[in-house]
DNA sequence: TATGAATGAGGTTTCATTCAT
DNA sequence: AATGAATGAAACCTCATTCAT
């Protein structure tokens, strides 16, 4: 009896829920502490602390403290690609859907400021980044955006002499940049205006439809 | 006769030749580390040894290493600001300025690497960035793009349904997003091709004569 | 059996035993640099030393320099209270207890040189120790003073047109400088003697029996 | 002619005069940086700057910084001294001397307080202030202050069973802890009360007459 | 006499990391 | 799995001091 209730009960625990309760403290622990303070002035006994866990037994499950960051990227990311994936269905045409994309980008940034903080300020200026396991979702993320892009352009529904490259980096920089004075200054971010300010500056000229 | 040679000697010293040789080094040493390394691994040591220079030395003359690196963009920004100038000269209307604009930051960032490294991924992670007086040249600099948007309203070259503080953010992310790839993986960056580009997407839609 | 030693043990360690052994090596080893150099003429790097632990140690246990000279005559004026409570047992009358009083400042005076070198000449000139817990104490022992003055006057004992501030300023004022000659000089300080003087100068006169 | 006008301006000018205007002007640095800080803190470049002047210059005057505290202190007590002795000339009794004495201290700590603050707090601590003039100075002057207690003696004004030295430290110590609140604090000193209190608690007991 | 520039040495402080329990 | 204690290395920073001018 107690065994199969004990089954259940992890059966029904969420992914996280399986690593070992210090491990999931350390990762909130830094999650919170980058609401207050940049990555660079958190210190191991900052998050021990934060964590309500000893110094040392981080090593046991990080190999440094970067390595930590792009884990709790991962997380979120992860976190945000399911739910991207989930808005996106059953919504038609590529122009509409880059919209989506760009709102729910915008959407994430404003509902989780430490995301868009770390993506946006924190790991870029770090080399091993590029080599992380986050950054490889990233990529092919980025790389999923520029494929409706050249689908829209397939479908006729975006200009043929738009480059997709080209075009994806301007997706992902204006978002950026509108998304940033919030994300730094602790100021709304609006995803509804944001989104359809950025659609009307792009989407009516690379429209073939009106050209 | 000694004089007037005199005075003209001292009259074309240019600006920088007024700070001792010690803080010209340090500056300089911190601008050529910045295209090896993150700021942040950057050590003072690092840098006394770069400028030749003792450490103590550079306490005499910055604050902190943010200090330093923030006088360093300042004087990055300054020469910009200077050349931008003299390009915008003679350009007739606010499209064509805008375009000239958008080609020069782009070829800044091509020429500067550590400018464009320093700008796009270094200070804004860090609070006091916002008081300095680097960031008050920077936002001077925002302010006037806004006012040519503006202008490009008022004007009619520009759609009045343009916001142009959005306008703004669009482009200066765009840029950003633009150039990254070539600033962090040492890329060749084409400010010719990118203004092209960019100008391409938004321009023709911007710009009334169309809609 | 063997449970029951260990409960014994544990409830007869003193309390400074609680301390992790670091800490109390640092605190040893800072009263005995005290013994040949003034304070300001310690460095972290001697107390570690001396104390046969690293330099960083210190920084787990105490705020800076200051605090752990606070530390150490906290100590010191515990240990002389304890004591002090137990001398003054069983004395009857005011000027009875002064006069105990004065004698076990003088004595501790002697037979620990380093807490009255401490307490006349290092911690006086630092606007810090005046929000520190030891100085609370002094205060608090100071004031026990001033009742004990008040308390002989209102029993007769004293004459009630000396003032207890100034009286209380006196006595303390007088030992320091019986004492400090001692101190500073490494020379005998005799308990007996500095009291009957001192004593005499005040006693014989404060007290209402004569005038 | 010159000569002689030379020679003329130079013995009217007051001793002080005699420094170069440098030496002067560190002199009255360190003076007023005391007001403000305890001596320990305060640094050559503090000085140098507080004084206008090079920190390079101090070094051709004073061997170092306790040096300069030392010939400050020697200045004020030299002051101190020859007013003093204005003070007592006319008054007659050995009572009636050290009474006008004590006030005189008093007054003195009252009115220049950094007198006050390097007397009692800061040069006591250093071992080399007993090897300075300095010291030199407040040795005499304390002797002095014993034989003017053995001349009440011998007068028969003072009882004989009193040990000069021992009222002497009496004195000194409870003028400066009566004096220490009001440096430390800066509060206000009364020398008369001050005085007032003092010598009712020791004179009337030492003098012969009562006993 | 006085200054500006620079230095050397060592003090203070921080932190990631290890290890025995 | 987790902790408490301690460490080593290197960072940061300060300051007295010197020297050419």
């Amino acid at each position: 009896m107690v065994r199969a209730v004990r089954l259940k009960r992890i059966a029904r625990q969420p992914k996280s829920e399986l690593y070992p309760p210090g491990h999931i403290k350390i990762v909130q622990a830094l999650r919170s502490l980058l609401m207050e303070k940049e990555f660079n002035a958190i210190t191991w006994s900052d998050i021990a602390q934060t964590a309500g866990v000893n110094e040392g037994l981080i090593y046991k499950y990080f190999k440094d403290k970067r390595n930590l960051l792009h884990k709790v990227l991962e997380a979120y990311f992860k976190e945000y690609l399911a739910k991207l994936e989930n808005d996106l269905k059953g919504i038609d045409g590529a122009l509409n859907k880059l919209r989506k994309l760009i709102w729910s980008i915008i959407n994430a940034s404003n509902e989780d400021r430490v995301f868009a903080k770390i993506i946006f300020l924190e790991v870029r200026n770090f080399p091993g980044y590029f080599e992380s396991q986050s950054y490889r979702l990233v990529k092919d993320y980025a790389k999923k955006i520029k494929e409706l892009i050249e689908e829209g352009i397939r479908t006729g529904e975006i200009r043929n002499d738009i480059s997709p490259w080209h075009l994806r980096q301007v997706i992902l920089g204006s978002i950026e940049h509108l998304c940033l004075p919030g994300v730094i200054f602790n100021q709304e971010i609006d995803p509804d205006t944001l989104t359809e300010e950025l659609c009307k500056m792009l989407f009516t000229n690379i429209g073939t439809h009106r050209n």
